[in-house]
DNA sequence: TAGATTGTTAATCGATTAACAATC
DNA sequence: TAGATTGTTAATCGATTAACAATC
């Protein structure tokens, strides 16, 4: 179980004697900065490895090597989940990997379904491993009758007239966007009014979404693409 | 013409009475930091679709404002590159679109070739729009005999086996990697070898390639997945 | 025990924001 | 001209790195 710093409360300051200083300073940790968020799935990438190379300790300066990260930076990120190490020993690497899946909500079993079953929505539908992140695919939504109501690698396609009555029955944590730009936003919000927390979104645009409580994650492979570009190009 | 800082020399240093410092300060800025070259692309994409809702003059408050971004954040990034703005006026849509896009390289005729035509790569080059990045697909490979010889939206598909004897008729500037995880590696390596400059990994894994000079662009949608897995999931 | 390595506090570094003189 | 807005310098904020007491 992945032991997060209790909340102080006022108590605390009354039976220890602390300052308001380190109070505020406790409470901060519950807000972990995106820096580390985006580093926990590499932490988990690589701790995967170790594990299945038999490796069963290891200290946070040889992860920071095969990382290339400081051992600094390692335990201060780790510090903000809570203490996974032992002094003069390390962390134990099966342990720490069941701790990162936790922390990442790998094990909340976690379901998605997808709408717009394109050449890029079939790519994820029949190649990407969804339970490797720890979800479940339920189900895709397309409007093309020659493929609604065929079963695609084990994922049944309904027509996307059903995503509301489909999410009613079958709530999802998270609804993939890979349908067309024009019809992004409106499908979105769809997902969203059945109740999906997150929004994976493939659709080269900003939905500019502000639910409270909604996130959106996008994945801007022309972004990427033009990252490429400047780095290639640089000096002229 | 995206005019660049001029690199101070020795004779600005006796010429104006400039101290060392501020030299050194204006050479810094020829490494542009990550986190600035990563919103490049967004600038990008908001002012095109600026330029095409007729926008002629926009300041960098009102581009803030629409973005999400602090006026003064805007003004720090563009000043990277050069002055591109005009007092009292703001800045010409225009024109800083066209500077954005040639300080992201995308005028210098990029071409890219795709190894791995499973569904991620027929995806990409059935729907990905390589030119709005500034890049040609020229070719891509594959060893399926069943598609190989086949012409897919324009772009020919080869043998692997004729990787390098293409891009040596044809350098590319960049390969884009949609192989399975297995030999993801060694196809890097042979682009390499064949003078791609840079390399768009869409393998789930870390190449850990460090050859000088070589860049690699990771598209990596498990990590994506998982930290939207982390911020749906936060509190238990 | 002695050596190793943690978690955390302090120091440093870098990136963002604020302020303002320059000027269109 | 007066108002607006830039580019840049200074101030602030946050993230990374270094240092070290605690302890396995």
């Amino acid at each position: 179980m992945a032991v997060r710093p209790r909340r102080l409360d006022c108590m605390d300051i009354i039976k220890r004697d602390i300052d308001i200083e380190s109070v505020i300073e406790e409470m901060r940790k519950q807000n972990v900065s995106t820096a580390v968020i985006r580093r926990l799935p590499r932490y988990y990438r690589h701790l995967n490895e170790l594990d299945r190379a038999g490796m069963v300790r290891i200290s946070s300066s040889a992860l920071g090597r095969s990382m290339g990260l400081t051992a600094s930076q390692i335990r201060q990120d780790l510090s903000c989940f809570g203490e996974f190490g032992q002094q003069g020993y390390g962390y134990n690497v099966g342990t720490l990997l069941r701790e990162v899946m936790e922390i990442l909500g790998m094990d909340r079993g976690h379901t998605a379904v997808l709408a717009g079953v394109g050449n890029l929505g079939r790519a994820l539908i029949e190649n990407f491993d969804f339970t490797w992140s720890g979800f479940q695919l339920k189900a895709a939504f397309d409007v093309r009758p020659e493929i609604v109501g065929q079963i695609i690698a084990g994922t049944p396609i309904f027509h996307v007239d059903q995503l509301e009555n489909y999410l009613k029955e079958h709530p999802a944590s998270v609804g993939v966007l890979t349908v067309p730009r024009s019809i992004a936003v409106e499908t979105a919000e769809r997902m969203i009014r059945s109740q999906v927390k997150g929004i994976w979104n493939f659709t080269n645009m900003d939905l500019n979404i502000h639910e409270p409580g909604i996130v959106v994650e996008d994945v801007h492979f022309s972004d990427s693409l033009q990252t490429l570009s400047y780095l290639i190009s640089e000096e002229a």
